[in-house]
DNA sequence: GGCTTAATGTAATAATGTTGCATTTAAAAT
DNA sequence: ATTTTAAATGCAACATTATTACATTAAGCC
């Protein structure tokens, strides 16, 4: 599972660098199944050496977020990997309530749908953000 | 239009108080087309005598969404007075990216498709958050 | 190995949100 | 009307999250 590799293949494709903070977020990002904030990622990362500045790990964020390497969960402020590959509509996410495991997907009909909807209110749609929250089959213990 | 005294009959009916800092704060929210932020709208509250403290806003804040008289957006961090009723589905907003006006709507429909995705995902899904951004009439210039 | 510029580090600060405890007051009871 | 009291607010201190300007470092190129 070089996934990692891959994206940072991405990187210098797209004319950036590949440094070493970039590829300790993107380790940490991979490893976490549940959304992390900048400092949680900053005190995750390894002890050897100074911890990366918070300064870096906001700007490594919104980097990877504007390449959709990574998304921003807004329900828990936390930044998670990208699951997906592209061309499928927007990305979404279902997240426990309970244990915070969280799953991406997406829907090219729901997007359609929304988009319709809100184009009769007059309002030509171009993102669509969506999280829904619930109970995963272990915090429900395997009931229903 | 006395929906605000709706809103305070309402907070009486489940034995909160009506209180001068809360008809305040109903009165800004009510008066803003856009999302406000606590601290502004702090800002926005009447010059006469001292501002409001940003802790009481905060309460109020989270009591009202509490009760669905307003909701919090995520893409925007701000607070919107709810403006539907009850029993359509989950309340979801559609935000011009431009000019930041927003409006409120339901769909049983989309509720229903979320939640059968995601239950396929193995999540019971209880609550539905979404927001689609686009570009509202005015900010497209009366185009397409 | 040096060059160039993107990336990171540093310091300072802004914005947002929370907690514990003292004081006030809306609404009920007398 | 006055008293009562639980709920709400004020206050102070603090935690978390996020941004800016400028100095320093190092990745990728020759
Ligand atoms: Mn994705
Ligand atoms: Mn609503
Ligand atoms: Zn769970
Ligand atoms: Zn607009």
């Amino acid at each position: 599972m070089s996934q990692i590799g891959d994206s940072l293949q991405f990187l210098r494709s797209r004319g950036y660098k590949v440094t070493a903070p970039r590829k300790q977020v993107l380790e940490v990002l991979r490893r976490s199944s549940k959304p992390l904030s900048a400092y949680q990622i900053q005190k995750s990362l390894p002890i050897k050496g100074k911890p990366l500045n918070a300064v870096t790990i906001y700007r490594i964020l919104n980097l990877f977020c504007s390449l959709n390497l990574a998304h921003r969960v807004l329900s828990s402020g936390g930044f998670v990997i990208c699951t997906l590959s592209e061309g499928e509509g927007c990305h979404r996410f279902v997240v426990c309530r309970h244990c915070g495991s969280l799953q991406e997907f997406a829907s090219e009909t729901l997007c359609q749908e929304e988009s319709q909807i809100t184009q009769d209110l007059g309002f030509q749609a171009e993102y669509h953000l969506s999280e829904v929250s619930g109970l995963c089959l272990k915090c429900r213990g395997g009931q229903r």
